[in-house]
DNA sequence: TTTTGCAATGTTATATTATAACAAAAGGGA
DNA sequence: TCCCTTTTGTTATAATATAACATTGCAAAA
């Protein structure tokens, strides 16, 4: 095991805090790259963080028109569209959403866990799982670009709940 | 490396055969089940396999159109539906299209590389990036349930031409 | 300071993917 | 044959995403 980077947070962890982090951090790094986090672009950042689940597109369409004028769909996805280039949201396949990037900075693809019960979905960066992908494509000489890895199951708490 | 199953075909392998293979093994399957392959399911199976490109329900489709009377979205989504469930078929999340299952009998989650530029996708199954992934979810106190694992880039027959 | 150019957003319309809900038909065993 | 269940047909609509063009606004060059 090497490398995993986020986790489940407990339901009683400082969310502000994250939110507040994940925020100064995007707002660090567009300042560095000159690139521009405007007001809807860190709002939306800023929905995504308020939970750990991905967000559909529509879902934080609605969210904003409670908070600002009405939004139309491009804008969304023209936010989330420079949000995932500057690598500061993931898109997760498997649910058409989106999510914070646990560990802006440097590009990557993120490895997710999708808790089927509660929605909570933990970024993780494995190197094993990223050498074993890379030594399976090496085997039938095919040049990896990008990854999706996203595992669905239950998370820590759903399974303590059930018992 | 271990446990690879499929691969890129050369453009000029016997492509017919693949098709015949795929449906005597999914005829064999469904009859031991006593699940029915219906004309229907058998001709979206069929279409997938013609080529090793996923196809997007709607493509299908316009591929049942052109064959047989006017279909329906339920009826491919149906016939998808049932061939997932059978692990004849799998989703590609990442393109929301479909492929035939290269190994069906036993039920799997497959691993997929997907060449960028042609559309070919080959069905792997590494036991290395399994190990991997459960590693890393097993350290998170995570259960794995079901993986997701696409990988885009290209694949050799593309790099080749590109030289 | 004005101009100019580009990046960002607004707006309308529509494309693409997927499913709900109910009706009809077809197959298979009692 | 009858009945029940599975499958398919049909209509409508939901959910996700983008095209195309107009407008605004910022920021650097002139």
């Amino acid at each position: 095991m090497a490398g995993v980077a986020s986790s489940f947070q407990r339901p009683d962890h400082d969310h502000v805090h994250c939110v507040a982090e994940a925020l100064s951090k995007a707002e660090a790094l567009c300042r560095a790259r000159g690139a521009r986090l405007t007001p809807i672009r860190r709002k939306v950042l800023e929905l995504l963080w308020q939970r750990h689940e991905p967000f559909g597109a529509y879902e934080l369409l609605k969210a904003l028109d409670r908070e600002e004028a009405r939004v139309m769909p491009p804008t969304v996805y023209r936010a989330l569209e420079f949000l995932q280039a500057q690598g500061l949201v993931h898109r997760i396949e498997v649910r058409n959403a989106y999510v914070g990037c646990a560990q802006p900075g440097r590009p990557h693809a993120g490895q997710f866990l999708i808790c089927k019960e509660c929605g909570v979905t933990a970024e993780i960066q494995s190197a094993n799982v990223d050498a074993a992908l890379l030594d399976a494509a090496d085997a039938l000489d095919f040049k990896v670009e990008s990854q999706t890895v996203e595992i669905t199951g239950i998370c820590p708490h759903c399974r303590d709940e059930k018992i």
